[in-house]
DNA sequence: ACGACCGGCTAAATCGATGTAGCATTTTTT
DNA sequence: AAAAAATGCTACATCGATTTAGCCGGTCGT
């Protein structure tokens, strides 16, 4: 019921608490504990299956083993993904995760922030909302671990985890001019969040190069927090409001899904009325018929990056003042399922 | 960098860390704090923005506001949302969650569940594993909140969020006789856990009951972790071993895919050569063309439902052992998306 | 006028683990 | 043989908030 102490090993043992806590922290050696009563409370202790009370812990040493994980809605198959993968290799190291979605609603992040902070835990992962860059320096005065991922703020020095958006994007729309498509728009977020800049950038220079014009009723910029209908809505009322469109970039994966489902409410057939990309992989765009193509993150190397990163922060352990080097994940590579 | 303590806002008051403690806990009245000194108290903290340190709280009180959650797999669409949901509600009530996958694998979340432990959550949301029951027995012993979701142990009395399993299977088979198919298939999960059971129950009480001869060799059970290659192998072998097959019905939502995908392979045309029906929801079930009937989870209403029974456990306080009432989240109901 | 009582507040113990400072012994050094 | 050093271990303060027990001065009752 009330759980295993530190005391009462020791006094199973005879010793005296500290004398326990050097043996269970290694330091036995160190502080010229017997070999005797050394070997004596680990048995106990194993005996006993004693696991320290990591709010004890964490009280006294101020690291409490947590890190905070915050993505813009767990419930989106990227982050998902990125969660699992994420506690995955926190978990290698000991760590656990909280996490929160923000909905890309600065003051739910600000929230969020709030509550890990005062929960304690060691380090960050954060998707950033807009406006949110306040906070992050805030976290980086206080010299807390903290890498940013999927978007970033160009003029805060943090460590960072993006794919090549820019290059992605490129490359999607360059596989939509090389299948003959002529009038290609893009539909993205309204929001100057850089990782959808530079999408958009990667869109408008991959048309150039394909001397493809480009006039600004070919991007169609939507609200994030629109719900299912609305967005079916707006996507409806732009696609059939471009003239003699052939082809749409999804700058994201829901707005995919979303189009998907307007493209099929208005009847069209993908592959011939109209070509399609995506960003960011789902299960829906490899096995539609036709399959559609789409940029995919490197997820798990994504993952893996940003603990990787956190963790060399933390174990610089005295918190040094970050040195803002920029990482990145990992380049966006095409799928290879043809686009019929 | 340090935070504001309770002894700052003592000094500042020029009062004693108690009565900050009082004051700030809503027991001014109870503990007969002058309204003067309680009025100030709550003006320097409001100043200072203080948050109490929820380590120390929580190694006082032994309460830490914390649920722990052990889902399947945070990365399945079901799971992703059910968190989300879960997420939501608690910080409703000012909890947060920690979460782990359990990969379906019992040792994992045995793991997971000594973390927890020692993380001293509050309360646990947990999707068992097959010969989960001894520990679930365990913390019921420790009279610690608990609610299974998905799946539950007949023998052990917990509190449990089940949809029922039963009844979607036999409505999704019903639907695929009434189309006119003749020779149906499942394809499920080869695990003994009551909500699979409850599946290929209902799945073989429709085929009676539409006067379609059942045999064994219509049910194909996989094991839960083989990764995608061998799902889409296994899948291919068992559909093209079954002479005059006409429809499937997949008793989890990775399963859908994974059929849908082996399918796909085969070059059979859903719809026509084969009929399909899903369990839980997915995007891709939605968009597919033609559509895929499935049943889906209200999932919003078993995640809400969750949490509803544990506050009200935690809140039962003391501990009382638990009543062991059980719950239903809500009936599976199918979509109305025709099936073509 | 003297004990009982009350209003308004605080000292100190507590939760469990950690870590500094230091106390006895024994061993080594000179 | 006395001083210095090493050995093996422990007392106690600490982290921040909560909570019990109770102090002190004034009021009331009889």
């Amino acid at each position: 019921m009330k759980g295993i102490s530190i005391k009462d090993i020791a006094k199973q043992a005879g010793v005296s608490p500290t004398t326990v806590s050097f043996v269970l922290n290694g330091k036995a050696k160190e502080k010229r504990i017997s070999e005797q009563v050394s070997k004596k409370i680990q048995k106990i202790a194993t005996r006993l299956k004693y696991k320290p009370n990591q709010l004890a812990r964490g009280l006294r040493t101020g690291k409490t083993k947590t890190i905070g994980l915050i993505v813009e809605d767990i419930a989106n198959n990227f982050f998902a993904t990125l969660a699992k993968v994420v506690e995955d290799e926190a978990d290698k190291h000991g760590y656990k995760v909280l996490y929160g979605s923000t909905e890309d609603n600065t003051e739910k992040a600000k929230g969020l922030l709030e509550v890990l902070k005062y929960r304690q835990v060691d380090g960050y992962i954060i998707t950033p909302t807009k406006n949110l860059d306040k906070e992050i320096e805030l976290l980086q005065a206080a010299a807390k671990p903290l890498v940013l991922v999927d978007r970033y703020f160009p003029h805060v020095s943090s460590h960072y985890v993006v794919l090549n958006n820019y290059q992605g994007a490129y490359e999607a729309t360059a596989h939509l001019a090389e299948q003959g498509y002529k009038k290609i728009a893009i539909v993205t977020i309204a929001s100057d969040q850089t990782q959808m800049k530079e999408r958009l950038d990667g869109f408008t220079a991959a048309l150039k190069d394909h001397r493809i014009p480009f006039n600004k009723s070919l991007v169609k910029r939507l609200p994030f927090d629109l719900d299912r209908e609305s967005f079916n809505n707006e996507m409806k009322k732009f696609l059939t409001s471009v003239k003699d469109l052939d082809a749409v970039f999804f700058a994201t994966n829901y707005l995919g899904i979303a189009g998907i489902e307007a493209i099929r409410s208005l009847g069209w057939e993908i592959g011939k009325q109209i070509g399609l990309v995506g960003f960011d992989d789902h299960d829906l765009f490899r096995l539609h018929s036709p399959s559609i193509t789409c940029v995919s993150q490197p997820i798990a190397a994504i993952g893996k990056s940003l603990v990787d990163i956190l963790m060399k922060e933390l174990n610089h352990t005295a918190g040094s003042p970050a040195s803002p080097q920029q990482q990145v994940g990992g380049e966006g590579h095409r799928h290879d399922l043809g686009l019929h």
